[in-house]
DNA sequence: CGACATGTTGAAGCGGTTCAAGTAGGGTGG
DNA sequence: CCACCCTACTTGAACCGCTTCAACATGTCG
């Protein structure tokens, strides 16, 4: 009975139309009818280990992925061995959209934890695309989104001091989070500073340094991954840095 | 008599297939009636004149263009007012492909020198890749390279010293105009030596100091904006930063 | 419980910025 | 056509933010 009763709830989790992500995913906008054409060609629940790929860095692209539960990170690793993380996938994000030009992924795909994908075979993704006008049109607004989110970290990365880019990436982290249905001041980072200091161009030391700075002001609580927000506001002047105004800038309460 | 040649001739020039870009552009591996199809919805030769503006951010999306000639900067502006610059557009390039996810655009993009597009209304574009298979891969290829090209960009910004970005870009400016068939070891530059140290987070200071230090070392001849590569092997080197051997990196020879 | 990874904190050093001064082009009006 | 001006670029010197190095603390996993 209990059993019957499981496998009657996994199946119905198992469509698009029920799964909490419905809105931040592939099928948004989708009419029913399309919506089940899409269903049908999704691979659902691939349940993907902590610390293991979805894919790697060079190998042909046959399926893109979205995030049904956990987090990644994708990175490139240069000649000498070096990693630069690109950017962390949540929940309701699409990973390997970056590998379509090439025909192969050009960067890897990591868990961060233990985490929950649906695999898409990128050539039926593409053959239904041609069918369903409102598909075609969601897979342009995703990558044309992703395109978006890595120009804003080159505006980091290029020309913003560090407080500003850590202010920016937790920011940035409470607005995804909050749209995922979490808490949007009360969050775990799934990653290790490290991989934040690599992601915003930064040593580890000055990440950790900062982190203790904004504790001290107020502006968070930080216990080790574990991350609140006291003052969003102050966190906000903080990620929009004015050409004016540069040292001491959250000194006083 | 001479009249009516010339108008034969630009009429020629103005289809696709006719285009010098070709093969980089849109209508790649498109057959010939999907070809003509695309050729009705492009409003061909529109020319653009330095700094002016082929869009400007927050403007609602109504097309995207195709470099035909000259060159473009596309960049964001901050609160504060400072922009940064993104990238920037070569012959056979698309330009505005970024605004599809928000309809609007999110950046502005400026003539760097007089300038002709081919413009496409997107929304006929968009109902066209339906029909046309070979276009809707295109444009979802020409946009995951628009993101691979953004993420070597972050690699530059994240972690490689001022010389490696430099190098690189040269080098990557050095590839992209080989393959539109201009020489790939003398070309002039049509961005402005801020526009570049724009793009790569470094001040204009350094971008000059080490242009006159590569050619100290006779790796380039730099004459204003004409530029021209003597060791292609040693800029090669310089734009692979490896982790060891971090100083004196083109002493020798 | 020990061992290893991860994170924190302090102090020194450096790459690149900023400030300042000077040079060279390129376009305009006389 | 040349003198002028203004912007773009170059070069030098001082300064600073962040990295690096080093030591220690704290968690985590076998």
């Amino acid at each position: 009975m209990a059993n019957h009763q499981v496998i009657k709830l996994s199946e119905l989790k198992n469509h698009c139309k029920n799964c909490s992500m419905y809105d931040l995913c592939l099928p948004m906008g989708l009419e029913t009818g399309d919506l089940d054409n899409l269903d049908k060609v999704i691979k659902r629940r691939q349940s993907v280990n902590k610390n293991s790929f979805l894919y790697r860095m060079g190998e042909p692209l046959k399926s893109v992925y979205a995030v049904r539960s956990g987090s990644f990170k994708s990175y490139l690793t240069n000649p000498d061995g070096t990693e630069q993380i690109i950017g962390f996938a949540l929940p309701g994000e699409l990973l390997g959209m970056d590998a379509i030009s090439e025909e192969r992924h050009i960067c890897t795909a990591k868990a961060l934890e233990t985490s929950s994908v649906c695999k898409i075979p990128f050539e039926r993704l593409e053959s239904l695309a041609l069918e369903i006008p409102n598909l075609h049109r969601q897979l342009l607004r995703l990558m044309s989104k992703e395109i978006q989110q890595d120009q804003n970290l080159m505006l980091l990365l290029a020309q913003m001091p560090a407080e500003t880019r850590l202010a920016s990436f937790l920011l940035g982290m409470s607005e995804r989070l909050s749209n995922r249905g979490y808490a949007a001041n009360d969050f775990n980072l799934s990653m290790s500073r490290g991989d934040i200091a690599n992601l915003l161009g930064m040593a580890v030391e000055t990440i950790s340094r900062l982190l203790s700075h904004f504790q001290e002001n107020g502006v968070l609580k930080v216990e080790r991954k574990h991350i609140t927000i006291l003052k969003l506001d102050t966190l906000r002047k903080l990620a929009t840095h004015c050409a004016s105004n540069h040292s001491d800038s959250f000194q006083a309460s």
